[in-house]
DNA sequence: TTTAGGATTGAACGCCGTTCAAGTATGCTG
DNA sequence: CAGCATACTTGAACGGCGTTCAATCCTAAA
């Protein structure tokens, strides 16, 4: 809590991060990050108590860059949308940043924060509070599951070089791949938003 | 392909899986999978390539346990929906069941039989084939993003734990977290078909 | 019985996360 | 300024990991 502590933390973050832009998370251990902040590996372990514990904060920064600055103010629809593309752009913007978000369960100041304020756009707008959170868990899901998948195939080879029979679904699922990830997403997330309107107009009536 | 080798590599797969569900997925190693078929770990690698290679096989497998026995007739919804349960259910029928299957990015049998399931089912409805895999996607990131939180939450403590400010908000989220999980899942798939509904009626008129 | 591979061994290589006694720096107190 | 507790780092080690590979065993066809 103290800043020169609070520094300190933030730095090795800061450093994990940069190495898991470079290298990848399965390049990220705690001897290449030592080197890269010119020290021990053995001295990470005084700020964080394990490479679980780092990771956690990892994806708190990352979540973090998701809701700097603060959603403009709009209809419940327009901010959750906004939330989910900047999500979605902040995930991306790391190397396996999907990943090293799911991987990890914690609670910290960015991630509560982005559930409250979730929460309370969907309560503004009509929901009961504990179908808002379910609405708001989907969702997650959805762009989570969405990301890692992204990520997954910027990685690993094309979808269609192997020797599988070439029936027209098979073609169909290699176009889907193909498509851009930016518009499917979209696709989906307003798929997503059309149940919540009708469940919300439901609601009303 | 040969009778004797596939039961060999099918046997490697049936033991990774028990070894799986044993001792998770950070406990899955080659030397335990070794000892549990009575062999040293070296020998496995002369049916697969690598340890990726194996989870792939056993992705698959997984999978594999969602499509059997084959779908009953019904309409889309209710056919995608039982899909969708069947795979939750395979998924957290095995430790870490959701993370292997959303870390590797292979194109196996079952694999490609579901997806190729799922668009036709979609295309039968009346949806244009490249909508078809779009939404079959979506509705991939949504069952395997929630199924990688559900078993993260199993192993994780729990949520309200910690000494966070117990705002009405937050305990609203602790809430959800306790909320029957099939339930929840079933409401977000709901909230998904109603948009795909939506747009099947649009699209034909 | 010989023989050609299919299948396995056993040992090693380099790397990993983590621990810890021992050291060094730092900043507060008197 | 001196003393000292505490904050931080070192360097080496431990056990375990995925993977490789020459040597070896096993088995089924000739």
């Amino acid at each position: 809590m103290l800043p020169g502590m609070q520094l300190k933390r933030a730095d090795v973050v800061a450093g994990a991060i940069a190495l898991l832009d470079d290298d990848g998370l399965d390049g990220l251990t705690m001897r290449k990050l030592g080197a890269r902040l010119g020290v021990q590996a053995g001295a990470i372990y005084w700020h964080f108590k394990d490479k679980e514990a780092l990771l956690g904060a990892m994806a708190d920064r990352i979540i973090g860059e998701a809701l700097d600055p603060p959603l403009a103010p709009g209809t419940w629809d327009a901010q959750l949308t906004e939330y989910a593309m900047r999500a979605r752009r902040a995930f991306l913007a790391h190397r396996d940043g999907a990943r090293v978000v799911s991987g990890t369960y914690v609670q910290e100041q960015n991630t509560v924060y982005a559930g409250e304020m979730g929460v309370r756009l969907l309560t503004d707008a009509g929901f009961p509070l504990d179908r808002a959170g379910w609405v708001l868990f989907a969702l997650e899901y959805y762009i989570l599951g969405h990301t890692i998948e992204e990520q997954a195939q910027q990685q690993a080879g094309d979808w269609e070089d192997r020797g599988i029979e070439d029936t027209e679904l098979l073609r169909a699922m290699s176009d889907v791949v193909r498509s851009d990830p930016e518009e499917r997403f979209a696709y989906g997330l307003e798929l997503f938003l059309d149940g919540v309107r009708l469940r919300l107009k439901q609601a009303r009536s």
